[in-house]
DNA sequence: TTGTAGGCGTTATCAA
DNA sequence: TTGATAACGCCTACAA
């Protein structure tokens, strides 16, 4: 292997001018710049980043913490941050979590052992946060879920009103004459992000004169097809002339058709079916799947902004909203 | 920062039995482990990393090298890595590619970078491994391609027959009665797996007495939905009386279905369509898509452990076919 | 069973 | 503009 002492002997310089080199400072001669860089290129020679990083004790690494594996729309941020990062000198660094699991946990961990410059939450409960966070020193953004009653300097987030949303969503259930709706989601106890979804589709219950009885429309799933799958045939089973369904994403809304497919039923036909994410997979479902569509590619782009406002301008945390758009798609039949 | 030194002086050991310890080596004392285990769980020390991998120059991490962010089938391989892998002491490090850039040129930078213990290729174009490869010094084995005429000594693969694949694939069409058979694929030449695919194409075509005219039948597309779909377009205004595509990926399959399904075409009733992968989404889509299932649950078990193999065992490179599956699904139509 | 000391490859301080 | 040299936190002969 060769190192930075190699580069130095085979120049003719000391190892501290090389170094100087490697990291263009201004204090080296023309001359010298140019011969060391000629026997690095020659040598191939690239640093080693455990001794730079042992020694400057930072790591130019953004931990990334992905919280369910089968989750498309952080999937596509997930992309979308590569894309953004892979040509500065940072470097991601990606966990992937159980739904389930405590991710902040997994950060402090991460923390110590990797020492990353600032993380990005995919997905996150608040009860996890307000636990163990305080353990947490470097600058995070909850990316998709609203962190501002949280309160921490250190924590910014970047999400969509997912109150806001779901209601939308179920809304257009409601208005194109659905009574008997039903919904596939996440674990309200355990999901901050679906229990927000819950009572966005509580309000448009509320608002369109209908009583919500979660023990008879909610049916809860793991974000993935499988689990969606198991979870519609259930409701399906327990909830008698069912018109529509919402579910907490695209995914599970494309189990949940699945389902109702091998039952026999067709959806628009005999089924109304919302998503909720607008992944590219609702654009090419059949049918075109009626979603909710948050921009991933702000999501990605805002968090990273505002992760590198935190931790290089030391700006304050902030919390953003991001927009999100209703996408009509093929899936919804008007009744009545 | 709590350092091995901090847990030393609390707990009146050297850092030599306290790192004894940390390694959970033999030679120490019942009493000094637990002593100095309470310690360490007391001041929540976790070793650094870069400390640790700097002295051992090894990493413990799995460098894994995806090309082609797409790509369904290496992300369902890299979730099973993920899930396999995360109970061990390694890490993976991944890193996405632009499905045409040089893979090799990426693993040569990764090596001296982050000095993983060995590569894992998520495709690859044995073109870039040919010039560059014998740069490489760590274990590989390059998934879901051949590399066994390549003859590197540090090189296994696990692979599909992608010929007797792609075969098998067109096979299922002529069957079916068409004739007329368009192919949407990657460019063979820059993607050895398209080439392969190709050409198990060309046998089909010739078993069955049929000419493959590439300049006709064929369309260059990339591994995505939007890319498929512009492919379908213009393979729809080229080829008359088409009756039947073979998409080389699922990705591909489902955006050229919208494609057809756009110009009022419905699959199977007037075009029928066979994907590649058998990824979950083929299952779920509508319809149900026939396929060629490739095992990614095998494919990543494999190759993790004989990267293993090769990396603890020293066993030699081997060469492994993963059997493939033809899935009839719902998208092809028998004619006359 | 435990401790001492040297070194991994780099950066940074200070002196020349 | 350059060069010695001391860290960074950990592991590991080797010695005790």
């Amino acid at each position: 292997m060769v190192t930075i002492k190699d580069i130095a002997r085979e120049s003719g310089y000391s190892i501290s001018t090389v170094s100087r080199v490697l990291n263009n400072r201004s204090d080296v001669s023309p001359d010298a710049k140019r011969k060391i860089e000629e026997v690095v290129t020659r040598f191939h020679f690239v640093p080693n980043n455990n001794a730079k990083q042992l020694k400057q004790n930072n790591s130019r690494t953004i931990g990334v913490l992905v919280k369910g594996i089968s989750n498309m729309l952080f999937a596509n941020i997930v992309e979308e941050l590569h894309r953004m990062i892979e040509r500065t000198a940072y470097t991601l660094n990606i966990s992937y979590l159980d739904e389930d699991a405590d991710e902040v946990e997994q950060a402090i961990l991460l923390c110590r052992e990797r020492k990353p410059i600032g993380l990005l939450f995919l997905g996150g409960n608040p009860e996890y946060f307000k636990k163990g966070f305080a353990g947490v020193g470097v600058p995070c953004v909850m990316v998709s879920n609203r962190a501002n009653e949280l309160g921490f300097s250190n924590l910014s987030s970047v999400a969509t009103d997912d109150v806001a949303a779901a209601q939308c969503a179920v809304d257009a259930l409601f208005e194109a004459g659905h009574r008997k709706i039903g919904i596939l989601g996440g674990d309200p106890e355990k999901s901050y992000t679906s229990l927000q979804r819950f009572r966005g589709c509580e309000r448009s219950f509320a608002a369109h004169g209908a009583a919500m009885d979660a023990g008879l429309c909610y049916e809860k799933a793991h974000f993935s097809f499988e689990s969606a799958y198991r979870a519609m045939e259930r409701l399906l089973t327990r909830y008698d002339g069912l018109t529509a369904v919402f579910a907490m994403s695209d995914v599970m809304a494309i189990g949940a058709i699945r389902a109702l497919r091998d039952r026999g039923l067709s959806v628009p036909e005999h089924i109304s079916v919302i998503g909720f994410d607008g992944t590219s997979l609702a654009e090419y479902y059949n049918p075109k799947l009626a979603t909710i569509r948050q921009s991933y590619q702000t999501l990605a782009a805002r968090s990273i902004e505002i992760l590198f406002g935190q931790i290089e301008l030391k700006k304050e945390a902030i919390h953003e909203i991001v927009p999100f758009e209703f996408a009509s798609g093929e899936s919804i039949r008007i009744i009545k």
